[in-house]
DNA sequence: GAGTCTATCGCAACAGGTTGCAATAAGCAT
DNA sequence: ATGCTTATTGCAACCTGTTGCGATAGACTC
């Protein structure tokens, strides 16, 4: 399978970083990795949690999220919160995005970091804050929708 | 006290907009609203409860929360989500604003229309998105936390 | 004012996350 | 392999919010 070996550079990776802070490797926070893995894309907090106590019934909830704060502290993940302010995570490897959630349709879309650039620029410019990529969440209005929404008020 | 006058033209608007929906005006709405008019600036969900509570300890969370909900709905209030997931309520009389949370300090920061305009074209351009400002809500440096952090690399 | 309709309330249970603490088990030294 | 230290686990309780449901009480009619 695939899977294992995409999963076990970032193990070797993890490995070391824990055993650099006199951390340690367990069991639990392999198959989280590998869960994590497994879900390219994103997930949420709570499936994250279900697909973990499948691999393993006895994980609780605790254990899957202080081992996602640690992945996170770790820079090997990030989370973000959906426009319900429910958690979301996903690997670093994913590359860094920004979210666009619509209003109207509900659409998630994703904003890459050629897209956002004049984006970060101009906070930047009208605020002095460098904001981050990966926490950018708007909610709005889709191109479509917004087109929907103009004519119907013509 | 100009406390109760300031809320005074709310409750009238309220209470027309209710009546015109076939919707009932009662203690605990007039409560609540009293409750987020004297928070000025923003409260928690929780903080909300705990105010109302002390005005009338028999109200429920899930009161609070449908109402700030139909607050919302009327266009009368808004909420968004902190860094943290946590809901924040303000009333729709502040100047519709966003938010940036600096990960350095932890300091809070509002985001003007002003200023955001440039800001919200650059995302229109770069996606043909139009993003509601009271939703827009940021994490990233702010400026002096950014040169801060840049000097300590150099 | 009394009666009717139904929106709203309070309650209780649930869902997603977080936290303190005692028990377990990595990782290292012997 | 055995023992020691202490990071990590699982448990149980808690916090913020949400939802279904029977009971209460607005608002309107007569």
């Amino acid at each position: 399978m695939a899977k294992v070996t995409a999963t076990k550079g970032l193990t070797e990776r993890l490995q070391a970083a824990l055993k650099e802070r006199g951390q340690r490797w367990t069991d639990q926070r392999q198959i989280i990795v590998d869960v994590l893995a497994a879900s390219d894309g994103h997930a949420t907090g709570a499936e994250l949690v279900e697909r973990v106590r499948q691999d393993d019934p006895s994980a609780t909830p605790s254990t899957v999220y202080r081992t996602l704060d640690l992945l996170e502290e770790l820079g090997l993940a990030r989370h973000h919160h959906g426009p319900d302010g429910r958690e979301t995570y996903h690997l670093e490897e994913t590359t860094e995005h920004g979210h666009l959630h619509c209003r109207g349709c509900g659409a998630e879309q994703e904003l890459d970091a050629a897209a956002a650039a004049p984006i970060l620029k101009a906070i930047t410019g009208a605020t002095g804050f460098s904001a981050d990529l990966d926490h950018l969440s708007l909610q709005g209005l889709c191109a479509a929708c917004r087109t929907a929404e103009e004519s119907r008020l013509a």
